[in-house]
DNA sequence: CGCGCAATGCTTACGCATTGCGCGGTGCCGTAAT
Protein backbone atom coordinates (compact mmCIF):
# COMPACT_ATOMS: atom_id res chain seq x y z
CA UNK A 1 0.00 0.00 0.00
CA UNK A 2 1.30 3.07 -0.93
CA UNK A 3 -0.44 6.81 -0.68
CA UNK A 4 0.71 9.82 -2.61
CA UNK A 5 -1.24 13.36 -0.83
CA UNK A 6 -1.42 15.88 -3.02
CA UNK A 7 -2.86 19.40 -1.84
CA UNK A 8 -5.19 20.80 -4.14
CA UNK A 9 -4.97 24.06 -2.96
CA UNK A 10 -1.30 23.95 -3.80
CA UNK A 11 -2.34 23.86 -7.25
CA UNK A 12 0.48 21.95 -8.76
CA UNK A 13 0.23 18.30 -10.67
CA UNK A 14 -3.60 19.33 -10.91
CA UNK A 15 -3.37 20.40 -15.11
CA UNK A 16 -4.19 17.17 -17.36
CA UNK A 17 -2.72 18.01 -20.84
CA UNK A 18 -3.32 16.15 -23.82
CA UNK A 19 -6.21 13.90 -25.34
CA UNK A 20 -7.36 12.67 -21.81
CA UNK A 21 -7.31 15.95 -19.97
CA UNK A 22 -9.73 17.44 -23.42
CA UNK A 23 -12.04 14.78 -23.02
CA UNK A 24 -12.92 15.24 -19.40
CA UNK A 25 -13.21 19.20 -19.94
CA UNK A 26 -15.84 18.40 -22.95
CA UNK A 27 -17.81 15.88 -20.87
CA UNK A 28 -17.83 18.76 -18.15
CA UNK A 29 -18.93 21.15 -20.47
CA UNK A 30 -21.07 19.67 -22.57
CA UNK A 31 -22.79 17.29 -20.80
CA UNK A 32 -23.13 18.86 -17.09
CA UNK A 33 -22.24 22.47 -17.56
CA UNK A 34 -18.93 22.55 -15.65
CA UNK A 35 -16.28 25.26 -17.21
CA UNK A 36 -13.51 25.37 -15.71
CA UNK A 37 -13.80 22.65 -13.29
CA UNK A 38 -12.73 23.11 -9.91
CA UNK A 39 -9.34 22.29 -9.00
CA UNK A 40 -8.31 18.85 -8.74
CA UNK A 41 -11.62 17.24 -9.94
CA UNK A 42 -10.13 16.79 -13.43
CA UNK A 43 -7.13 14.95 -11.93
CA UNK A 44 -9.16 12.81 -10.05
CA UNK A 45 -11.27 11.57 -12.94
CA UNK A 46 -8.12 11.16 -14.59
CA UNK A 47 -6.43 9.41 -12.40
CA UNK A 48 -9.46 6.90 -11.83
CA UNK A 49 -9.41 6.95 -15.81
CA UNK A 50 -5.73 5.56 -15.70
CA UNK A 51 -6.69 3.27 -13.35
CA UNK A 52 -5.33 4.27 -10.18
CA UNK A 53 -7.05 4.43 -6.91
CA UNK A 54 -8.22 8.07 -5.78
CA UNK A 55 -9.33 9.43 -1.89
CA UNK A 56 -10.61 12.94 -2.92
CA UNK A 57 -10.97 14.54 0.30
CA UNK A 58 -12.75 18.20 -0.75
CA UNK A 59 -15.49 20.08 1.25
CA UNK A 60 -18.71 19.67 0.81
CA UNK A 61 -20.06 22.00 -1.95
CA UNK A 62 -16.98 21.96 -3.68
CA UNK A 63 -18.22 18.99 -6.36
CA UNK A 64 -17.05 16.02 -5.41
CA UNK A 65 -19.92 13.87 -6.97
CA UNK A 66 -18.14 15.12 -10.18
CA UNK A 67 -15.48 12.82 -9.93
CA UNK A 68 -17.64 9.92 -9.77
CA UNK A 69 -20.13 11.19 -12.30
CA UNK A 70 -16.79 12.55 -15.41
CA UNK A 71 -15.60 9.12 -14.81
CA UNK A 72 -18.70 7.07 -15.37
CA UNK A 73 -20.05 9.15 -18.44
CA UNK A 74 -16.55 8.97 -19.87
CA UNK A 75 -15.90 4.87 -18.94
CA UNK A 76 -17.96 2.04 -20.59
CA UNK A 77 -19.42 -0.15 -18.38
CA UNK A 78 -21.35 0.84 -14.99
CA UNK A 79 -19.89 2.52 -11.92
CA UNK A 80 -21.13 1.29 -8.89
CA UNK A 81 -21.51 4.04 -6.40
CA UNK A 82 -21.56 3.13 -2.69
CA UNK A 83 -23.86 5.42 -0.88
CA UNK A 84 -24.98 5.45 3.42
CA UNK A 85 -28.21 6.92 2.99
CA UNK A 86 -31.04 6.21 0.92
CA UNK A 87 -32.12 9.73 0.90
CA UNK A 88 -28.31 10.37 -0.24
CA UNK A 89 -28.90 7.81 -3.14
CA UNK A 90 -32.20 9.31 -4.60
CA UNK A 91 -30.85 12.74 -4.57
CA UNK A 92 -27.67 11.73 -6.67
CA UNK A 93 -30.02 9.23 -9.20
CA UNK A 94 -31.94 12.68 -9.38
CA UNK A 95 -28.84 15.04 -10.16
CA UNK A 96 -28.21 12.73 -12.76
CA UNK A 97 -31.45 12.03 -14.42
CA UNK A 98 -31.73 16.21 -14.63
CA UNK A 99 -28.59 15.64 -17.11
CA UNK A 100 -29.46 15.31 -20.39
CA UNK A 101 -26.97 13.28 -21.93
CA UNK A 102 -25.64 11.47 -19.06
CA UNK A 103 -25.74 7.72 -19.09
CA UNK A 104 -28.66 6.39 -17.14
CA UNK A 105 -28.55 5.65 -13.53
CA UNK A 106 -30.38 3.31 -11.16
CA UNK A 107 -30.39 2.18 -7.53
CA UNK A 108 -30.82 -0.60 -5.71
CA UNK A 109 -32.20 -0.60 -2.17
CA UNK A 110 -35.18 -1.57 0.03
CA UNK A 111 -37.49 1.43 -0.79
CA UNK A 112 -37.50 0.55 -4.26
CA UNK A 113 -40.27 -2.02 -5.12
CA UNK A 114 -39.05 -5.32 -6.48
CA UNK A 115 -40.08 -5.03 -10.40
CA UNK A 116 -37.90 -1.52 -10.36
CA UNK A 117 -34.81 -3.32 -8.54
CA UNK A 118 -35.32 -6.36 -11.31
CA UNK A 119 -35.50 -3.61 -13.95
CA UNK A 120 -32.38 -2.13 -12.78
CA UNK A 121 -30.41 -5.30 -12.72
CA UNK A 122 -31.82 -5.80 -16.84
CA UNK A 123 -29.87 -2.44 -18.03
CA UNK A 124 -26.95 -3.58 -15.38
CA UNK A 125 -27.06 -7.18 -17.34
CA UNK A 126 -27.28 -5.16 -20.74
CA UNK A 127 -24.95 -3.08 -20.29
CA UNK A 128 -26.90 0.11 -20.14
CA UNK A 129 -26.69 1.22 -16.65
CA UNK A 130 -24.19 3.87 -16.30
CA UNK A 131 -24.19 4.32 -12.32
CA UNK A 132 -25.94 2.28 -9.70
CA UNK A 133 -26.45 3.80 -6.16
CA UNK A 134 -26.51 1.32 -3.45
CA UNK A 135 -26.02 0.43 0.32
CA UNK A 136 -22.93 -1.54 1.95
CA UNK A 137 -25.76 -3.43 3.50
CA UNK A 138 -26.60 -4.69 0.00
CA UNK A 139 -23.52 -6.72 -0.60
CA UNK A 140 -24.17 -8.94 2.05
CA UNK A 141 -26.50 -10.67 -0.05
CA UNK A 142 -24.67 -12.81 -2.70
CA UNK A 143 -27.00 -12.53 -5.30
CA UNK A 144 -26.18 -9.34 -5.42
CA UNK A 145 -22.75 -9.45 -5.33
CA UNK A 146 -23.17 -11.92 -8.29
CA UNK A 147 -25.09 -10.00 -10.49
CA UNK A 148 -22.70 -7.47 -10.17
CA UNK A 149 -19.50 -9.56 -10.78
CA UNK A 150 -21.55 -10.94 -13.59
CA UNK A 151 -21.40 -7.48 -15.25
CA UNK A 152 -18.60 -5.18 -16.40
CA UNK A 153 -18.22 -2.82 -13.09
CA UNK A 154 -15.42 0.15 -14.48
CA UNK A 155 -15.55 2.10 -11.14
CA UNK A 156 -16.07 1.51 -7.31
CA UNK A 157 -16.87 4.46 -5.97
CA UNK A 158 -17.54 4.82 -1.92
CA UNK A 159 -18.97 8.25 -1.18
CA UNK A 160 -19.23 9.67 2.45
CA UNK A 161 -15.99 7.28 2.63
CA UNK A 162 -15.31 8.63 6.45
CA UNK A 163 -18.09 6.34 7.31
CA UNK A 164 -15.97 3.17 6.89
CA UNK A 165 -13.63 4.53 9.82
CA UNK A 166 -16.54 6.13 11.88
CA UNK A 167 -19.14 3.28 11.23
CA UNK A 168 -17.32 0.35 10.60
CA UNK A 169 -16.55 -1.08 13.64
CA UNK A 170 -19.88 -1.21 15.28
CA UNK A 171 -22.85 0.37 14.07
CA UNK A 172 -22.88 -0.66 10.01
CA UNK A 173 -20.11 -3.26 10.19
CA UNK A 174 -20.62 -3.78 6.09
CA UNK A 175 -18.43 -1.00 5.66
CA UNK A 176 -15.38 -2.87 6.77
CA UNK A 177 -16.11 -5.83 3.73
CA UNK A 178 -16.29 -2.80 0.56
CA UNK A 179 -12.77 -3.88 0.00
CA UNK A 180 -13.27 -7.40 -0.27
CA UNK A 181 -16.54 -6.36 -2.16
CA UNK A 182 -14.38 -4.39 -4.68
CA UNK A 183 -11.99 -7.55 -4.79
CA UNK A 184 -15.21 -9.75 -5.88
CA UNK A 185 -16.63 -7.38 -8.88
CA UNK A 186 -13.04 -7.94 -10.66
CA UNK A 187 -11.22 -5.42 -8.55
CA UNK A 188 -11.99 -2.03 -10.78
CA UNK A 189 -10.48 1.37 -9.56
CA UNK A 190 -11.67 2.70 -6.37
CA UNK A 191 -12.39 5.91 -5.72
CA UNK A 192 -13.50 7.38 -2.30
CA UNK A 193 -15.11 10.49 -1.32
CA UNK A 194 -15.28 12.49 1.70
CA UNK A 195 -15.58 16.18 2.90
CA UNK A 196 -13.45 15.06 5.87
CA UNK A 197 -10.89 13.27 7.55
CA UNK A 198 -7.81 13.30 9.49
CA UNK A 199 -4.81 11.89 8.45
CA UNK A 200 -5.36 8.33 10.62
CA UNK A 201 -8.92 8.62 9.01
CA UNK A 202 -8.24 8.62 5.41
CA UNK A 203 -5.05 6.12 6.17
CA UNK A 204 -8.06 3.29 7.64
CA UNK A 205 -10.00 4.47 4.62
CA UNK A 206 -7.22 3.41 1.97
CA UNK A 207 -6.26 0.25 3.98
CA UNK A 208 -9.68 -0.70 4.66
CA UNK A 209 -10.56 -0.37 0.87
CA UNK A 210 -7.60 -2.05 -0.24
CA UNK A 211 -6.45 1.29 -2.28
CA UNK A 212 -3.28 0.18 -3.54
CA UNK A 213 -1.18 2.91 -4.98
CA UNK A 214 -3.94 5.33 -3.51
CA UNK A 215 -3.82 9.37 -4.90
CA UNK A 216 -5.09 11.15 -2.17
CA UNK A 217 -6.17 14.24 -2.86
CA UNK A 218 -6.60 17.28 -0.21
CA UNK A 219 -8.39 20.18 -0.07
CA UNK A 220 -7.59 22.65 2.78
CA UNK A 221 -9.54 22.26 5.91
CA UNK A 222 -9.45 25.78 7.02
CA UNK A 223 -12.85 27.61 7.16
CA UNK A 224 -11.59 30.87 8.04
CA UNK A 225 -14.86 32.71 8.03
CA UNK A 226 -16.65 30.39 10.59
CA UNK A 227 -15.43 31.92 14.07
CA UNK A 228 -14.56 29.22 16.47
CA UNK A 229 -15.31 29.30 20.31
CA UNK A 230 -15.62 27.30 24.13
CA UNK A 231 -17.84 28.16 26.84
CA UNK A 232 -16.84 25.84 29.68
CA UNK A 233 -19.47 25.09 32.17
CA UNK A 234 -19.88 23.49 36.01
CA UNK A 235 -23.28 22.84 36.41
CA UNK A 236 -25.79 21.55 33.95
CA UNK A 237 -28.91 24.64 34.66
CA UNK A 238 -25.94 27.21 33.51
CA UNK A 239 -25.23 25.36 30.37
CA UNK A 240 -28.81 25.01 29.81
CA UNK A 241 -28.97 28.84 30.04
CA UNK A 242 -26.28 29.66 28.25
CA UNK A 243 -27.15 27.72 25.44
CA UNK A 244 -30.78 28.85 24.58
CA UNK A 245 -28.98 32.90 25.27
CA UNK A 246 -26.95 32.29 22.97
CA UNK A 247 -29.03 30.17 20.21
CA UNK A 248 -31.84 33.53 20.49
CA UNK A 249 -29.66 35.99 20.14
CA UNK A 250 -27.02 34.38 17.25
CA UNK A 251 -28.19 35.29 13.72
CA UNK A 252 -30.48 32.65 11.74
CA UNK A 253 -30.83 30.01 10.71
CA UNK A 254 -28.73 28.03 12.44
CA UNK A 255 -28.12 24.67 13.88
CA UNK A 256 -28.20 23.20 17.26
CA UNK A 257 -26.55 20.02 18.01
CA UNK A 258 -27.68 18.19 21.61
CA UNK A 259 -26.84 14.33 22.70
CA UNK A 260 -29.96 12.93 23.02
CA UNK A 261 -33.57 12.61 21.23
CA UNK A 262 -35.10 13.83 24.82
CA UNK A 263 -32.82 17.03 24.62
CA UNK A 264 -33.75 18.02 20.97
CA UNK A 265 -37.21 17.92 21.76
CA UNK A 266 -36.39 19.85 25.32
CA UNK A 267 -34.13 22.52 23.57
CA UNK A 268 -36.71 23.12 20.76
CA UNK A 269 -39.74 23.87 23.15
CA UNK A 270 -37.75 26.22 24.99
CA UNK A 271 -36.94 27.88 21.93
CA UNK A 272 -40.20 28.27 20.75
CA UNK A 273 -41.60 29.72 23.99
CA UNK A 274 -38.60 32.56 23.11
CA UNK A 275 -40.08 33.19 19.93
CA UNK A 276 -37.59 31.78 17.94
CA UNK A 277 -38.65 29.23 15.15
CA UNK A 278 -37.17 25.92 16.19
CA UNK A 279 -37.67 22.32 15.21
CA UNK A 280 -36.20 18.86 16.63
CA UNK A 281 -35.11 16.55 14.54
CA UNK A 282 -33.45 13.26 15.23
CA UNK A 283 -33.46 9.71 13.89
CA UNK A 284 -37.05 8.33 15.80
CA UNK A 285 -38.92 10.39 13.44
CA UNK A 286 -40.60 9.15 10.67
CA UNK A 287 -39.25 8.90 7.11
CA UNK A 288 -41.46 11.51 6.00
CA UNK A 289 -41.51 13.48 8.50
CA UNK A 290 -37.45 13.96 8.55
CA UNK A 291 -37.97 14.06 4.78
CA UNK A 292 -39.84 17.39 5.58
CA UNK A 293 -37.86 19.18 7.33
CA UNK A 294 -35.16 18.84 5.76
CA UNK A 295 -36.97 20.95 2.53
CA UNK A 296 -38.56 23.18 5.58
CA UNK A 297 -34.98 23.83 6.63
CA UNK A 298 -33.65 24.41 3.15
CA UNK A 299 -36.43 26.86 2.15
CA UNK A 300 -36.04 28.91 5.31
CA UNK A 301 -39.33 27.44 7.34
CA UNK A 302 -37.26 27.24 10.75
CA UNK A 303 -34.68 29.27 12.45
CA UNK A 304 -33.07 26.62 14.16
CA UNK A 305 -32.78 22.99 13.91
CA UNK A 306 -32.37 21.42 17.29
CA UNK A 307 -30.77 17.81 16.47
CA UNK A 308 -29.05 14.57 16.83
CA UNK A 309 -26.19 13.83 14.80
CA UNK A 310 -28.70 11.89 12.43
CA UNK A 311 -28.77 15.62 10.67
CA UNK A 312 -26.47 16.77 8.27
CA UNK A 313 -25.03 14.34 5.92
CA UNK A 314 -26.41 15.94 2.37
CA UNK A 315 -27.55 19.10 3.87
CA UNK A 316 -26.02 21.66 1.47
CA UNK A 317 -27.85 24.90 3.07
CA UNK A 318 -25.12 27.94 1.86
CA UNK A 319 -26.99 30.41 4.59
CA UNK A 320 -26.04 28.54 8.28
CA UNK A 321 -25.27 31.15 10.33
CA UNK A 322 -23.90 29.30 13.35
CA UNK A 323 -23.81 25.57 14.81
CA UNK A 324 -24.30 25.48 18.68
CA UNK A 325 -23.30 22.14 20.05
CA UNK A 326 -24.84 21.72 23.55
CA UNK A 327 -22.71 19.00 24.19
CA UNK A 328 -19.11 17.76 23.30
CA UNK A 329 -19.01 15.28 20.79
CA UNK A 330 -17.31 11.84 20.31
CA UNK A 331 -14.13 13.36 17.85
CA UNK A 332 -13.20 16.44 16.66
CA UNK A 333 -13.76 14.89 13.21
CA UNK A 334 -17.57 14.40 13.93
CA UNK A 335 -17.37 17.62 15.49
CA UNK A 336 -15.60 19.76 12.44
CA UNK A 337 -17.88 17.96 10.25
CA UNK A 338 -20.72 19.24 12.14
CA UNK A 339 -20.00 22.70 12.48
CA UNK A 340 -18.22 22.45 9.02
CA UNK A 341 -21.97 22.70 7.91
CA UNK A 342 -22.23 26.72 9.26
CA UNK A 343 -21.36 29.42 6.36
CA UNK A 344 -20.74 27.32 3.42
CA UNK A 345 -21.42 30.70 1.33
CA UNK A 346 -18.46 32.47 2.73
CA UNK A 347 -20.26 35.07 5.34
CA UNK A 348 -19.14 35.30 8.64
CA UNK A 349 -20.56 32.38 11.04
CA UNK A 350 -19.90 30.62 14.11
CA UNK A 351 -19.45 27.76 15.92
CA UNK A 352 -19.22 27.57 19.56
CA UNK A 353 -19.08 24.18 21.67
CA UNK A 354 -20.64 24.45 25.37
CA UNK A 355 -18.50 22.31 27.29
CA UNK A 356 -19.01 20.34 30.13
CA UNK A 357 -16.55 17.81 31.51
CA UNK A 358 -19.52 15.53 32.75
CA UNK A 359 -21.19 15.40 29.21
CA UNK A 360 -17.71 13.12 28.28
CA UNK A 361 -19.64 10.31 30.34
CA UNK A 362 -22.18 10.05 27.90
CA UNK A 363 -19.74 10.07 24.58
CA UNK A 364 -17.65 6.98 26.68
CA UNK A 365 -20.76 5.05 26.68
CA UNK A 366 -21.29 5.41 23.57
CA UNK A 367 -17.71 4.08 22.96
CA UNK A 368 -17.71 1.30 24.79
CA UNK A 369 -19.24 -1.85 23.39
CA UNK A 370 -16.75 -4.87 23.06
CA UNK A 371 -18.32 -8.25 22.75
CA UNK A 372 -17.94 -10.92 25.42
CA UNK A 373 -15.68 -13.75 25.39
CA UNK A 374 -18.74 -15.96 25.47
CA UNK A 375 -19.94 -14.59 22.10
CA UNK A 376 -16.62 -15.11 20.50
CA UNK A 377 -16.16 -18.12 21.60
CA UNK A 378 -19.41 -19.47 20.60
CA UNK A 379 -18.72 -17.32 17.33
CA UNK A 380 -15.51 -19.88 16.90
CA UNK A 381 -17.50 -22.97 17.82
CA UNK A 382 -20.33 -22.01 15.24
CA UNK A 383 -18.14 -21.29 12.14
CA UNK A 384 -16.13 -24.68 12.60
CA UNK A 385 -13.76 -24.01 9.89
CA UNK A 386 -15.15 -22.38 7.38
CA UNK A 387 -18.87 -21.67 7.08
CA UNK A 388 -21.16 -18.70 5.37
CA UNK A 389 -21.53 -15.90 7.67
CA UNK A 390 -25.19 -15.84 7.50
CA UNK A 391 -24.79 -19.81 8.93
CA UNK A 392 -22.91 -18.99 11.83
CA UNK A 393 -25.59 -16.00 13.16
CA UNK A 394 -28.43 -18.80 12.44
CA UNK A 395 -26.30 -21.02 14.46
CA UNK A 396 -25.62 -17.95 17.24
CA UNK A 397 -29.35 -17.34 17.09
CA UNK A 398 -28.59 -13.48 16.78
CA UNK A 399 -28.38 -11.22 14.10
CA UNK A 400 -26.10 -11.64 10.70
CA UNK A 401 -24.85 -7.90 11.51
CA UNK A 402 -23.42 -8.61 14.34
CA UNK A 403 -22.02 -11.74 13.27
CA UNK A 404 -20.64 -9.34 10.68
CA UNK A 405 -18.91 -7.31 14.11
CA UNK A 406 -17.56 -10.10 15.64
CA UNK A 407 -16.10 -11.59 12.18
CA UNK A 408 -14.42 -8.16 11.52
CA UNK A 409 -12.90 -8.25 15.12
CA UNK A 410 -11.35 -11.68 14.70
CA UNK A 411 -10.38 -10.29 11.31
CA UNK A 412 -8.75 -7.83 12.82
CA UNK A 413 -7.09 -9.68 15.33
CA UNK A 414 -5.85 -12.06 12.54
CA UNK A 415 -7.90 -14.98 13.99
CA UNK A 416 -9.98 -15.29 10.65
CA UNK A 417 -10.56 -14.14 7.35
CA UNK A 418 -13.40 -13.68 5.28
CA UNK A 419 -13.96 -14.66 1.74
CA UNK A 420 -16.58 -13.30 0.18
CA UNK A 421 -19.81 -14.15 2.64
CA UNK A 422 -17.60 -16.89 4.29
CA UNK A 423 -15.62 -16.74 7.01
CA UNK A 424 -12.47 -19.05 7.92
CA UNK A 425 -11.06 -19.80 10.82
CA UNK A 426 -6.88 -19.48 11.02
CA UNK A 427 -6.93 -19.55 14.82
CA UNK A 428 -7.68 -23.45 15.63
CA UNK A 429 -7.72 -22.84 19.38
CA UNK A 430 -11.14 -20.66 20.75
CA UNK A 431 -10.23 -19.26 23.59
CA UNK A 432 -7.15 -18.04 21.83
CA UNK A 433 -8.69 -16.55 19.18
CA UNK A 434 -11.24 -14.80 21.64
CA UNK A 435 -8.52 -13.38 23.50
CA UNK A 436 -6.90 -12.35 20.32
CA UNK A 437 -10.21 -9.98 19.36
CA UNK A 438 -11.32 -8.74 22.87
CA UNK A 439 -7.38 -7.26 22.51
CA UNK A 440 -8.49 -5.79 18.86
CA UNK A 441 -11.80 -4.34 20.49
CA UNK A 442 -9.49 -3.20 23.51
CA UNK A 443 -7.18 -1.40 20.75
CA UNK A 444 -10.05 0.13 19.31
CA UNK A 445 -11.55 1.54 22.85
CA UNK A 446 -8.40 2.65 23.52
CA UNK A 447 -8.27 4.66 19.88
CA UNK A 448 -11.83 5.83 20.51
CA UNK A 449 -10.84 7.23 23.72
CA UNK A 450 -7.57 8.86 22.40
CA UNK A 451 -9.89 10.67 20.13
CA UNK A 452 -12.40 12.10 22.32
CA UNK A 453 -9.04 12.89 24.35
CA UNK A 454 -8.10 15.02 21.57
CA UNK A 455 -11.69 16.55 21.37
CA UNK A 456 -11.15 17.28 24.88
CA UNK A 457 -8.31 19.02 24.74
CA UNK A 458 -9.55 21.35 21.64
CA UNK A 459 -12.42 22.44 24.36
CA UNK A 460 -9.88 23.34 26.92
CA UNK A 461 -6.98 24.99 24.62
CA UNK A 462 -5.62 28.32 25.54
CA UNK A 463 -4.07 28.00 22.23
CA UNK A 464 -5.86 29.03 18.96
CA UNK A 465 -8.54 26.75 18.14
CA UNK A 466 -8.54 27.05 14.52
CA UNK A 467 -4.52 26.12 14.90
CA UNK A 468 -5.55 23.24 17.40
CA UNK A 469 -8.24 21.82 14.24
CA UNK A 470 -5.93 22.57 11.80
CA UNK A 471 -3.08 20.39 13.81
CA UNK A 472 -5.31 17.53 13.95
CA UNK A 473 -6.27 17.55 10.36
CA UNK A 474 -2.88 17.63 9.23
CA UNK A 475 -3.11 21.30 8.04
CA UNK A 476 -0.11 23.56 8.21
CA UNK A 477 -1.19 27.02 9.37
CA UNK A 478 0.62 30.15 10.46
CA UNK A 479 -0.30 32.17 13.74
CA UNK A 480 -3.01 32.40 15.63
CA UNK A 481 -6.10 32.80 13.41
CA UNK A 482 -7.76 36.14 15.23
CA UNK A 483 -11.18 34.48 14.40
CA UNK A 484 -11.51 32.18 17.82
CA UNK A 485 -12.30 32.92 21.23
CA UNK A 486 -8.87 32.38 22.49
CA UNK A 487 -7.21 34.72 19.67
CA UNK A 488 -9.66 37.51 21.27
CA UNK A 489 -9.03 37.03 24.59
CA UNK A 490 -4.79 36.83 23.89
CA UNK A 491 -4.45 33.73 25.74
CA UNK A 492 -3.41 32.31 22.01
CA UNK A 493 -0.91 34.81 21.42
CA UNK A 494 0.50 34.11 24.81
CA UNK A 495 0.68 30.57 23.82
CA UNK A 496 2.30 31.03 20.67
CA UNK A 497 5.10 33.23 21.69
CA UNK A 498 6.29 30.07 23.68
CA UNK A 499 6.18 27.98 21.07
CA UNK A 500 7.78 30.41 18.75
CA UNK A 501 10.75 30.04 21.31
CA UNK A 502 12.17 26.52 19.68
CA UNK A 503 11.53 28.33 16.00
CA UNK A 504 15.01 27.47 13.96
CA UNK A 505 15.89 24.26 15.89
CA UNK A 506 16.08 21.40 14.79
CA UNK A 507 12.80 18.68 15.35
CA UNK A 508 14.25 15.13 16.18
CA UNK A 509 10.89 13.78 15.05
CA UNK A 510 9.40 15.93 11.87
CA UNK A 511 5.99 16.10 11.17
CA UNK A 512 4.19 12.91 9.62
CA UNK A 513 7.55 11.12 10.06
CA UNK A 514 6.71 7.53 11.36
CA UNK A 515 8.14 6.50 14.72
CA UNK A 516 7.95 3.32 16.83
CA UNK A 517 7.36 3.55 20.70
CA UNK A 518 9.32 0.88 22.87
CA UNK A 519 5.70 0.14 24.57
CA UNK A 520 3.35 1.64 22.04
CA UNK A 521 4.53 0.56 18.83
CA UNK A 522 4.00 1.71 15.25
CA UNK A 523 2.98 5.39 14.78
CA UNK A 524 3.35 8.64 13.10
CA UNK A 525 3.78 12.32 14.11
CA UNK A 526 0.67 14.20 13.71
CA UNK A 527 1.73 17.46 15.19
CA UNK A 528 5.24 19.09 16.38
CA UNK A 529 5.41 21.58 19.60
CA UNK A 530 8.05 23.34 21.41
CA UNK A 531 8.29 20.71 24.36
CA UNK A 532 5.85 17.96 22.91
CA UNK A 533 4.33 16.09 20.37
CA UNK A 534 1.35 14.12 19.29
CA UNK A 535 1.52 10.61 17.83
CA UNK A 536 -0.82 8.46 16.42
CA UNK A 537 0.00 4.91 17.31
CA UNK A 538 -2.18 1.97 15.43
CA UNK A 539 -3.12 -0.03 18.37
CA UNK A 540 -2.82 3.10 20.59
CA UNK A 541 -4.55 6.00 19.38
CA UNK A 542 -3.44 9.66 20.45
CA UNK A 543 -0.89 10.27 22.25
CA UNK A 544 0.98 13.63 23.58
CA UNK A 545 4.66 12.34 24.65
CA UNK A 546 6.46 15.19 26.45
CA UNK A 547 9.69 15.56 24.31
CA UNK A 548 12.29 16.06 26.77
CA UNK A 549 10.81 12.54 28.24
CA UNK A 550 11.01 10.72 24.73
CA UNK A 551 14.97 12.21 24.55
CA UNK A 552 15.82 11.14 28.10
CA UNK A 553 14.68 7.62 28.03
CA UNK A 554 14.94 6.67 24.19
CA UNK A 555 11.41 5.91 23.93
CA UNK A 556 10.87 6.94 19.94
CA UNK A 557 12.95 5.89 16.88
CA UNK A 558 12.40 6.75 13.20
CA UNK A 559 11.24 4.49 11.27
CA UNK A 560 10.89 5.99 7.71
CA UNK A 561 10.75 4.47 4.79
CA UNK A 562 12.48 6.59 3.25
CA UNK A 563 15.11 6.79 5.30
CA UNK A 564 15.79 3.04 5.14
CA UNK A 565 15.90 3.19 0.99
CA UNK A 566 18.62 6.17 1.48
C1' DC B 1 -20.18 7.70 32.86
C1' DG B 2 -23.87 10.65 34.61
C1' DC B 3 -28.72 11.78 35.06
C1' DG B 4 -33.47 11.41 36.55
C1' DC B 5 -36.70 8.90 38.89
C1' DA B 6 -38.55 5.81 42.29
C1' DA B 7 -38.07 3.24 46.28
C1' DT B 8 -35.94 2.81 50.53
C1' DG B 9 -33.81 4.34 54.94
C1' DC B 10 -33.34 7.23 58.82
C1' DT B 11 -35.86 9.85 61.45
C1' DT B 12 -39.38 10.88 64.69
C1' DA B 13 -42.20 14.49 60.60
C1' DC B 14 -44.34 14.02 56.65
C1' DG B 15 -38.72 15.71 55.42
C1' DC B 16 -34.32 14.74 53.66
C1' DA B 17 -30.47 11.80 52.22
C1' DT B 18 -29.08 7.42 50.16
C1' DT B 19 -29.41 3.62 47.09
C1' DG B 20 -30.79 1.17 42.95
C1' DC B 21 -32.25 1.06 38.19
C1' DG B 22 -32.91 2.20 33.50
C1' DC B 23 -31.55 5.02 29.92
C1' DG B 24 -28.72 7.34 26.47
C1' DG B 25 -26.77 7.89 18.74
C1' DT B 26 -25.88 7.31 14.04
C1' DG B 27 -29.21 3.24 9.11
C1' DC B 28 -29.45 -0.22 6.37
C1' DC B 29 -32.50 -4.70 5.49
C1' DG B 30 -36.46 -8.03 5.26
C1' DT B 31 -40.73 -9.46 6.91
C1' DA B 32 -45.19 -8.97 8.82
C1' DA B 33 -49.45 -6.78 9.48
C1' DT B 34 -52.87 -3.56 7.61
Amino acid sequence: MSITETDIEAGRGLTVRGREGRAIEEVARDVFGWDPLRPGIQRAVADVLDGHDVLGVMPTGYGKSAVYQLAGALLPGTTVVVSPLIALQADQLQNLADRDGAPTAGLVNSSQSRAKTEEVWERLADGSLGYLFIAPEQFANDDVVERLAAATISLFTVDEAHCVSSWGHDFRPDYLRLGEVAERLGRPPILALTATGSRPVREEVVQRLGMTDAHVLTHGFDRPNIHLAVRRHEDDHGKRAAVLDDVESLKKPGLLYVATRKDTEVYAEALRERGVRAEAYHAGLSAKRRREMHAAFHEGEYDVVVATSAFGMGIDKPDIRFVVHAAIPESLDAYYQELGRAGRDGEPAAAKLHYREEDLGLRKFFASTAPKRGDLRRFHAAAQEHAPLADVAEAMEVSVRRATTLANLLADAGAAELDGRDVRLLEPDADRAAEQALEAAESRRRIDESRLAMMREYAETRGCRRQAVLRYFGDESAGPCGNCDTCEDGSAYRVADEHDAADGEDVPFPLDSTVRHTEWGDGRVMSVEEDRITVFFESEGYRTLSLQAVVDHDLLVRTDPSDAAA
